[in-house]
DNA sequence: TTCATAACTTACCTCGACGTAAGCGACTGA
DNA sequence: TCAGTCGCTTACGTCGAGGTAAGTTATGAA
């Protein structure tokens, strides 16, 4: 089952917010912009996450052979209509996730 | 970010194919129609998606105290709009992970 | 008195996601 | 000659998700 694999992709620690990030930023970013909008994320997380996503077809990578390198990721078309049904997500947590912290608490005090 | 707790839940394994097929079999089962409808999924597996869920309150267990043991599960209203935005994530796979998989071709025949 | 039953739990193990820290390559400016 | 820059990669260690298999509980049926 495809949904399967695609939330084995997007339910990893990074890849959402690495792709909102991307979006947020215009849809086109450098390696270091992207290491500073995503807080806490590492060099190396960073650069696999992107790697998975370009592989997927969801961002593009260019690479401007100048020294020090200069590498631009920008999102594509299948990246940004992933950002729909993401956005639903978004705001059913938004929405409800009170409500799950409450179900936790009332089940914890038990 | 709520987002990212969300995603981390029901990106695990078992979770939304867990609520998927509750909400299939008509929003209640037992533990085995469960396990019968989830191909794959051992006891171990089965049961504690279920705990979590419970405890997040996107289900409720109820036991019915008999020999053999009986257990239900019904999914609640919480749960039920939680498949709103899950089925928007479904459709997108639908449509686009064909994209997705020759994404994956392309950058690999390099 | 042994068996089967449903719904678990427990013990044990493996494997991969992720974090941290350091190194690297090619060039520029001081 | 040396440090700094950017975008990585490599090495190493931890931790927890998840798999497999067996045990548990109470009772009625054979």
């Amino acid at each position: 089952m495809a949904v399967r694999e695609l939330l084995t992709k997007i339910g990893d620690k990074w890849t959402i917010l690495v792709i909102l990030s991307l979006d947020l930023l215009g849809g086109r970013a450098r390696f270091s912009e992207l290491e500073r909008a995503v807080p806490g994320i590492s060099q190396r997380m960073l650069s696999s996450t992107l790697k998975n996503l370009d592989r997927d077809g969801l961002v593009i990578r260019e690479l401007f052979p100048e020294v020090p390198p200069r590498v631009e990721y920008e999102i594509t078309a299948l990246g940004k209509s992933l950002l729909r049904p993401t956005q639903g997500l978004v705001d059913w947590a938004k929405a409800n996730w009170e409500q799950v912290r409450e179900a936790q608490s009332k089940h914890d005090a038990r």
